[in-house]
RNA sequence: GGCGGCGUAGCUCAGUGGUAGAGCAAGCGGCUCAUAAUCGCUGUGUCGGCGGUUCGAAUCCGCCCGCCGCUACCA
């Protein structure tokens, strides 16, 4: 069997925290390429999940008075009813707590063992005994810890260490013969000129908590959380349990990252998988954070925003058509209320909203709510239709460039183009002439316009899946359009005779409420 | 300190050698089917500063100013 399934991911997200928006950001830009494929009719595999093991996770269990496992479990449910709200289609969620995922992490750590890439060794570091934990010698500021200003000592543990040193020449030829393995090019050249630097043995095992996967040849130790992490990837999809499944699925065609996990993605994950002699993943992305007030979002700054607070007023599509739309997918955006305000009346209310609303009213009016046959084409269909087929060529573009502003406005132009066209045909003046002629002329205008929603439904359904559904209801279609993306775009597909219902408004406008 | 990036209309940004662009916001006009909506027109910019290369630079080079990223295990 060989690969026969786009296959992407967003990071797994660490269970010691509840989803903030920045969360939401990589996996809404990851659901939309995923429903692109979709459309697009080709095979796919979402996968994203939940990173439970790790010191900091043992720390939040601890302060809640729960077994390490017991608080994961019961954080988990907050991670997908959140998904759940932004219409997140993951096809599997994993948890790296599960069997199906630790049993081949260690049988992996043994093979590597094994074969000599990990040896034990000793870690030797500044320690902050109230902080239980290592710093790095530069976080030090005069021999204090950074957060007690207690002064640290120096301690030394024995640790496994992956040879990474090892695959430094092989990671450089990995970024200069395929340039794109890490986008954006900014992101690649930091890639490479940490790697030209120099790397370090990784060290992979802790003996200073438990929560963990144990080292199976020496179970005092437990697995550094993020060489287990990484390997979620490769668990999710059969590794070392379903081999058919996985040869079909990996690997990855894109690993969605935010920047903060760039290291580990593009140089720690592609040096054990060389180790392992699995293939490489295609392509990490990348993406800019999300700013408050200039200032990355966090806890601490009192700028991490609930997802529920803006789903609460702007709904799934509300939501993710902001976050898609503005900002530049590689780069930092600011995030800020009145801009995704702005934005949703503007483009959802005022140019789709309304679009839907006019013409809905008009088949109502002009036809009892059959969508008329239309006469011939003039030059103004023909336009019409050309545009219909440029967003479609836009938005095929703005995904293969992992630029989803950029196909959102593509199609978002179609809408605008549909709105000049009804103004310039004037349909309301014909309704008033009662000549066969204008008669025609009228049932071909309205029927161009509802086709051209029609078409707006399916490119849109990407990144406005509920928002889909409920324009295809009022054109009384299925809500789900079951076939591939050419097909379903061509122009003239809707039937006349359908009856259409015209319903509340697809996107009411909104007021601000601060 | 080193390496890298950014600084373009009020706002968010696109634009890598050839007369400065889009969307939003603002002003004016049209239309009335529609969610005070839609459509058209209008302006605006020393393209961070200084110097250089070039017939010609926002776009290439140098210096300066400002902001930011990376400089290893913090999942």
């Amino acid at each position: 069997m060989s690969k026969d399934t786009f296959y992407l991911t967003t990071p797994i997200y660490y269970v010691n925290d509840v989803p903030h928006i920045g969360h939401a950001y990589t996996t809404v830009a990851a659901d939309f390429l995923a429903r692109y494929h979709r459309l697009r009719g080709e095979r796919v595999h979402f996968l994203t999940g939940t990173d439970e093991h790790g010191e900091k996770v043992a720390l939040a269990a601890a302060a809640a008075g729960l077994e390490p496992q017991a608080w994961a479990d019961h954080v988990v449910p907050r991670w997908k009813e959140v998904w759940e709200r932004l219409e997140i289609s993951y096809d599997d969620f994993i948890r790296t707590t599960e069997e199906r995922h630790t049993a081949p992490v260690q049988k992996l750590a043994q093979q590597l063992y094994d074969q000599g890439d990990v040896y034990l060794g000793e870690y030797e570091g500044p320690y902050c005994v109230a902080c239980e934990s290592f710093y790095q010698p530069s976080e030090i500021v005069d021999g204090l810890c950074p957060i007690h200003e207690t002064p640290v000592v120096m301690l030394k543990e024995h640790n496994y260490f992956f040879r990474l040193s090892a695959y430094q020449d092989r990671l450089i030829e990995l970024y200069e013969t395929q340039p794109d393995f890490v986008a954006p090019e900014s992101r690649r050249n930091e890639v490479l000129a940490f790697v030209r630097a120099g790397l370090q043995d990784l060290s992979m095992s802790r003996t200073s908590f438990g929560w963990g996967v144990p080292i199976p040849w020496d179970p005092a130790h437990v697995m550094y959380v993020w060489v287990d992490a990484l390997q979620n990837y490769i668990t999710a999809v059969g590794f070392g349990s379903d081999q058919e499944r996985f040869e079909r699925t990996w690997p990855a065609d894109y690993h969605i990252i935010g920047k903060d996990i760039l290291r580990q993605h593009a140089v720690i994950w592609p040096a054990l998988l060389m180790a392992a002699g699995l293939p490489l993943p295609r392509h990490v992305f990348a993406h800019g954070y999300l700013t408050v007030g200039g200032k990355k979002m966090s806890k601490t700054n009192l700028t991490g925003i609930s997802p529920h607070t803006l789903l609460d007023e702007f709904g799934s599509d509300g939501y993710r058509y902001h976050f898609l739309r503005d900002g530049t997918f590689g780069q930092d955006g600011a995030f800020s209320y009145e801009a995704m305000l702005a934005r949703y009346n503007a483009d959802l209310a005022n140019d789709l909203g309304n679009l839907v609303s006019r013409t809905l009213a008009m088949v109502t009016s002009y036809f009892d709510g059959v969508v008329p046959v239309p006469g011939e084409a003039t030059e103004a269909e023909v336009l019409l239709g050309q545009k219909a087929a440029e967003a479609a060529a836009g938005l095929d573009r703005g995904v293969e460039a992992l630029d989803p502003a950029g196909a959102l406005e593509a199609v978002m132009s179609l809408a605008r183009a549909t709105n000049l066209y009804i103004n310039e045909a004037a349909p309301w003046k014909l309704a008033k002439d009662p000549s066969p002629e204008a008669r025609q002329r009228l049932a071909t205008v309205l029927y161009s316009a509802t086709e051209a929603i029609r078409q707006l439904s399916v490119l849109f359904s990407p990144a406005m899946p509920a928002a889909s559904r409920r324009i295809r209801a009022q054109l009384g279609l299925p809500g789900v359009e079951t076939r591939p993306l050419p097909v379903a775009l061509a122009w003239g597909d809707l039937a006349a005779g359908t009856k259409v219902e015209r319903g509340e408004a697809v996107f009411p406008r909104l007021e601000a409420q601060g």
